[in-house]
DNA sequence: GCTGCAATTGTTAAAAATTAACAATTGCAA
DNA sequence: TTGCAATTGTTAATTTTTAACAATTGCAGC
């Protein structure tokens, strides 16, 4: 259940990126900041369009260039299956997975730590002598408010 | 490991194909079996792009419109971190979850199946109410044969 | 065999999404 | 305070996907 008091969230959200960044040595500039907050601001998940519109429709190259920092650094994930972005403010270990619980109808994403269930996604790319680099768990479904609307 | 005598494994494709559309009552046209044959023909998955250069310079729309028709039928898989698609010609229950291995390199693409893990992704959208509609478990990396070249 | 209808295709063109290229600016270290 | 790497601003192109609609096809019922 993602929490529903945006303020605190919020507070801990900007907190956790400034020490991020201030601590890998990136520079949390002004545009990073504004897609950033757009995308904290949500739980729901949202297009590189939706972001622009939302920053007194800013160019797409600063913009997809934020949404690359951000999901580099681990202060974003890109939804793929719906080509979308969420905000994340999670500390991640190293190889971590999460599972993406996405609402086909209001695009509110639930992330879901799958560090106990990994073993069963890396076993077959173990047998097969793949070299992971990524991982996409993500199911599309509709959200508890969504199925009964 | 895929199989790698394309020659067989084509012929019970085409098979499997045939008797699904015959039975389902969908029409296996000819610019669908024209798809159809360039990603069976490969167990990379091909972009939209790559596929239209295969059959001589086919129409996008032409295109677009097979791929879906064969990803809705079984025939094909869209890979969404990679936005490409890949044949498919294995039986699959109501419900199956496959997890796909997609060497970032050369776009091989190894499917394998979840069911028995299947619960383990389950359970997260069953504790938060969630109604699944598609899965996508994707797994991008080197494949063997990328990681010595 | 015709007739009519639904499904599919062919074609043109537009819309949407993403990236290239390069000049201007900024932040910081030497 | 100079110089360099990182970042931004800006314009425009490229790539990807879809819309719209006319033409065709396959088939069921007469």
């Amino acid at each position: 259940m993602p929490c529903d008091h945006h303020h605190h969230c919020a507070k801990e959200a900007w907190q956790f990126a400034e020490d991020l960044c201030a601590q890998k040595g990136y520079r949390f500039t002004d545009s990073r900041r504004q897609v950033f907050d757009v995308l904290i601001s949500s739980h729901k998940a949202l297009t590189a369009k939706e972001v622009m519109k939302k920053i007194n429709n800013g160019q797409p190259p600063i913009t997809y260039r934020a949404l690359e920092f951000l999901t580099q650094v681990g202060l974003a994930h890109h939804i793929a299956s719906i080509n979308a972005y969420v905000g994340c403010a999670h500390h991640h270990q190293e190889g971590h997975v999460a599972e993406f619980l996405i609402c086909t109808n209001c695009h509110e994403v639930e992330e879901v730590d799958l560090s106990s269930q990994l073993s069963a996604l890396m076993v077959h790319a173990k047998a097969s002598n793949f070299k992971p680099q990524e991982t996409y768990v993500e199911m599309t479904g509709l959200c508890g408010t969504c199925q009964d609307s």
